[in-house]
DNA sequence: CAGACTATTATTAGAGT
DNA sequence: TACTCTAATAATAGTCT
């Protein structure tokens, strides 16, 4: 949001905290209020301080407290159906983020053979024997780095080259596996 | 906010109301949890459904009902104190999640290696030169072991790591009575 | 410390699938 | 209906005053 982008921790610092406490704060209540408004609904926002008895206030807690006791009256089938639990809440938010990491996942792995197929192709994966662990993960990493660059063109290149040179795609790992054999063999 | 700027209004159209009440609804509920985590608060919502005979609760009421009885129970200038305008701010607990977090947090540890190792191994693929054939070899086994499970591990430990997100560090109650002093002298 | 400002990130209405 | 995408608005962390 800010310049940075925040970790969602216990802020440390005092006023920094109060500062952030303050605005959102209010922004939580200004969304709640939309909400009500946009969707014609009746809606409570709680903010409950760290072991306070005195709670601040804002909304009618009259109408307020006839609702929790429908719903403390209400059978607990109907209490567990409609309440999103934080263990809920959690849940419903790690499936959205398995789904997006599924899609990065995929995307990373296309990459990651993109890049071995390139560097296949520069015939650059046989010389690296004379290199370091570090020299070699430096080569690596600027290899990636302009295959990233290198735009539509030569992404396009490497996938007709990819066709050419495998008839069917093969995961990296195989060709780890070719490189390691290939080493077994002249060693 | 989207295309138009949108006015306070009700919605007219039946899907697109329920579709901005998901929306702003979960918006409302991880604010509350980020404002919660942030400033190391409680916090709860309660939102009533158009129509629904069951409101939608993020938290447990259970804790909530008695802290809005003790507002209730408070002399009137006590709640004119804190009390704004239209609605009510009211503070709330939750340390259930501290206990799922603790759990989860540990597990995390187990994972982040688990990733660390796999993202090294991943980086390192075209680089086996400078292992022996022995270790090349293990590792390549590994390497293909990991990509196996590689969408999973890395969901749960994205997983993981946003439950880690959650976990709050040690209550601060003089925080907590600086802020309620404060709110209560300025309002 | 409280506001104002600003570069960034986050939210989201509407349209497309 | 429910999702995805995106242009556009809103929120906001850090900084300055």
């Amino acid at each position: 949001m800010g310049r940075k982008k925040v970790s969602l921790q216990r802020i440390p610092n005092d006023a920094a905290r109060r500062a952030t406490f303050r605005n959102r704060h209010d922004v939580l209540v200004k969304k709640a209020s939309e909400l009500s408004t946009l969707c014609n609904i009746k809606a409570c926002v709680i903010v409950y301080g760290e072991g306070e008895a005195q709670p601040e206030v804002w909304s009618f807690v009259d109408e307020v407290v006839p609702i929790l006791h429908r719903y403390k009256a209400m059978p607990e089938i109907g209490q567990c159906k409609k309440t999103v639990t934080q263990e809920d809440f959690l849940r419903q938010r790690i499936d959205k983020l398995k789904r997006q990491v599924h899609k990065a996942v995929q995307e990373n792995r296309e990459l990651d053979t993109a890049c071995l197929v390139h560097k296949a192709m520069l015939g650059h994966l046989p010389r690296l024997e004379g290199l370091t662990v570090e020299e070699a993960a430096n080569v690596g990493w600027m290899v990636q780095m302009k295959i990233k660059s290198l735009g539509d063109r030569i992404a396009n290149l490497q996938a007709h080259a990819w066709l050419q040179l495998y008839a069917q795609p093969a995961p990296s790992v195989m060709y780890a596996q070719q490189a390691i054999r290939r080493l077994g063999s002249t060693r």
